[in-house]
DNA sequence: GAGTGGATTTCGCAT
DNA sequence: ATGCGAAGTCCACTC
């Protein structure tokens, strides 16, 4: 049995082939792309109107939907996996109801002019790697600790603590126990927050000082005042860079180091 | 002259007559869509490498961009708008780059197959309107005070203090203090811990008492105690029914009431 | 231009 | 299922 065609196309149908067209597709767990003039209603957690004009409309093989003008990086309505479509046309008017369980919501579009439809079996098993997440550093930094600070040694991460979890646990030169707190971007008096509460919690908790080491590429203006405040370290990182470490060390080294716990 | 067309369709093209058709449609600030076989790379503040596989390009007149897989609601990669884009082809392979000033970052998409090209002028000048934000809540609480509680009585709203910004600010029946905050979905502990703040803030300064209530249309299992213990008080109210109380009022009177202070 | 917080956030992970 | 926090978050708004 020969694999279905890679993509067929309409340009300018009726509604009434767009419809059977879309029907067709949304059944096969295609991927669906519709351009035309259409308006839309979503209700939901929250409500919206969106009134005529031309967009694109895609919907995915997960059940997801996109609704996108000619600008913006983000889509004007929407709704993640998972969703339940209905297709039909009345009066000249093709109507894609997609509907989602939990939370109850449905987004409603309605075409009266379509330019293209398309349907598509894209076929895709390419890996996607991100690297210098906040989790890079994380990993760069229980690889190298010096990069905290000269004689840091961790002794565990990710640890719970009352408010949530601290990202780095562990003692420095002196023996002090040491909480960081990792940011991937400029810290914000928030981090700077976060840190406290939880050098605050383990304080309460341990009975002896706890020093918090906020570790990020930059601090915002107002903000280290506050942290010199709190009594908090500071330590400029890039994440660029923990990915580079992280990059030079052996897959399989990493791969030990970090299996869980 | 007459207007372009609303769209032009390449099926199947060669890498060389896609690289005219997106080259030409990028120049005239149209939006284009390519399917087809490609991988992706992205450099910026952070990196991404995505491996070969058939995706949806699309390209914004406002030179955002964004590359779909088949799956999710995301894009795989994406570009905000304010892009500059450079075409061409070379040894077969089309070459998109993407590139952003501020921040640095730049993204790359190569095609070795593509199945479709279009280009697209959407004509779309069609209003959005969102019901029930946060913001929508604030304003039927200023309209009417009473969805708090009966006889409470708003004096400013999104007043700063120390840690941020308080939703509402006003005094119950009894004269006291009231500090409201406002969330439009079920409350979690950080809510609770954020208004706990503020009261706190408000009552250092003012020497007296504050009380404070959460307002939102659920509270979080274990939160409720922790509520209770910090002495705040919680008032149900649902972001849907503020959205219908502001429908129901008079615009202008809405404009009115709500102009910057 | 930087800082702050909301979002129909989405997404992933852990309880 | 729920809760919690990160995200290349984006975005609007204020200072």
């Amino acid at each position: 049995m020969p694999s279905s065609k890679p993509l067929t196309v309409l340009v300018s149908p009726s509604v009434s082939e767009a419809e059977k067209k879309v029907r067709e597709a949304v059944s096969q767990r295609k991927t669906v792309i519709v351009v035309g003039n259409c308006w839309v209603d979503y209700r939901g957690r929250a409500s919206s109107k969106l009134e005529p004009g031309e967009r694109i409309l895609m919907i995915k093989e997960d059940g997801s939907l996109l609704v996108h003008r000619s600008v913006g990086y983000e889509p004007v309505n929407w709704q993640p996996p998972g969703c339940v479509f209905y297709v039909h046309a009345e009066n000249g008017v093709l109507h894609i109801r997609c509907v989602r369980r939990k939370p109850a919501e449905s987004v409603r579009v309605f075409f009266d002019k379509i330019h293209l439809v398309s349907a598509l079996s894209l076929v895709d098993s390419g890996g996607f790697s991100l690297y210098a997440s906040e989790r890079d550093m994380q990993r760069a930094i229980l690889l190298k600790p010096s990069l905290v600070e000269e004689g840091f040694q961790p002794t565990s991460y990710e640890k719970k603590v009352k408010p949530g979890f601290v990202d780095v646990y562990g003692v420095d030169k002196n023996g002090n126990l040491v909480v960081v707190e990792i940011k991937r971007k400029t810290a914000s008096s928030e981090a700077v927050l976060q840190l406290a509460k939880y050098v605050d919690a383990i304080k309460a908790k341990a009975h002896r000082d706890v020093r918090g080491i906020l570790v990020a590429p930059d601090i915002a203006k107002g903000v280290q005042r506050l942290l010199t405040t709190l009594g908090l370290d500071f330590r400029c990182l890039n994440p660029k860079k923990c990915a580079e470490i992280l990059s030079r060390s052996e897959t399989r080294k990493l791969a030990e180091f970090f299996k869980k716990p």
